[in-house]
DNA sequence: TAAACATTGTTATTTTATTAACAATAAAAA
DNA sequence: TTTTTATTGTTAATAAAATAACAATGTTTA
């Protein structure tokens, strides 16, 4: 299968969610308009996506939920569990790692890294806190795959560097400092205080 | 002027944010490749962005870095300041409330919310919060013009119709539940658990 | 049974975003 | 002074994403 467009991978992680609400609402089949309608999407769109992922209704009766689900998980999961660790647990991680609980399948928060002794060595949100000199000699030992940024934008760049020599293979940048990577590493930036100019930029507009 | 794709709204708060760090470094003309690779995009990709707002250098010397900062204000900042409050308080609240201490010259944190009595009259992270009930009286009261959308899932949708109700023009959902909102009114999502999947799948795929 | 209908999968079209190409031009070098 | 060079602003080309169009087809209704 060709690598998927990365709108059609976020919307896959967005159905699948959604689906599993379904599911849990005793609901056993679904027709795109709906599952688009609960997205506020349009339903070619999700049509498209399910295209895409080779997947096939039975004609008239929409969508079965249940199989659905295991599609998508095995397009967009990796066969084995895909470790992951918060560096930075801080306000943001605690909130990240708030997310691990509802335990997403594949996807194992399995470390924080913290250089704070207050924090050190505890259980923090759910998950051990490690000192950062540990970091190099715990990412081989827990197979951390993906790193999630939320140190003090100061040491992003720092940090960043040393969890792609320690083995990283994906970064997800909390942090308002944008990084680069050497190819072969997938990075993801998220940064709050462009979405917050951006909605005031667009409500001050008032045409969108 | 019309108004400006979303894409380039988001890259001129990143130059701005970058160009101020200019400025600290004491640096007063940047030209267009300089300011790219600080952002870890293209020369063109810039070039076009402040085209499009109509900005000019003078040849060869570079953009002035102080007036490109007040340009790119004019256009995104509205004339008057505009006031936020952060809906729910927890860790992500928090997180979200610690990037206004940087002081976003036009952005103004006003209030918080929350129903936990623990945290209602206090100052959290720099900002009071007030309980759920007032949310109606102080929304007027202090001109509250965006909504941060922090609170737990199972609030996500009730919350938002009520801050829509109490005159909200903008709101930004942090929460993990779609939501949709009546013309008029800019909304913003941006749910993690869709990035953390996404960083997985591409990890997976390795391919990009 | 035949006609109308609802839903899907897919191709075609449109829109949006990015990248490339290049003329214009001033500074620096010859 | 003339030539070369570096940089910009803008138009043209390409790529990516979203939307529309529609044939195929099983279900329901008449």
């Amino acid at each position: 299968m060709n690598t998927l467009p990365a709108k059609t991978v976020e919307r896959l992680s967005e159905y699948r969610r959604t689906l599993m609400g379904c599911l849990n609402a005793k609901r056993n089949y679904i027709y795109s308009h709906q599952l688009a309608s609960l997205l506020h999407i349009t339903a070619v769109q999700v049509r498209r996506d399910l295209m895409l992922i080779g997947y096939s209704s039975v004609l008239r009766k929409g969508y079965d939920v249940r199989e659905l689900i295991d599609t998508i998980g095995r397009i967009i999961d990796s066969e084995e569990t895909m470790n992951v660790a918060i560096i930075g647990i801080g306000n943001l991680g605690r909130a990240v790692a708030g997310y691990f609980k509802g335990k997403r399948s594949k996807l194992n928060l399995v470390a924080s890294f913290d250089n704070d002794p207050q924090k050190v060595n505890k259980v923090i949100s759910g998950v051990r806190c490690y000192p950062y000199q540990e970091m190099e000699k715990l990412m081989g030992e827990l197979n951390i795959r993906i790193a999630i940024l939320t140190v003090p934008a100061d040491y992003a760049r720092e940090t960043a560097e040393n969890t792609i020599r320690f083995g990283i293979k994906g970064i997800l940048n909390f942090t308002t400092v944008p990084l680069n990577v050497p190819s072969g590493i997938f990075l993801e930036e998220y940064d709050m205080i462009t979405s917050m100019e951006k909605v005031a930029y667009f409500v001050k507009e008032n045409r969108f």
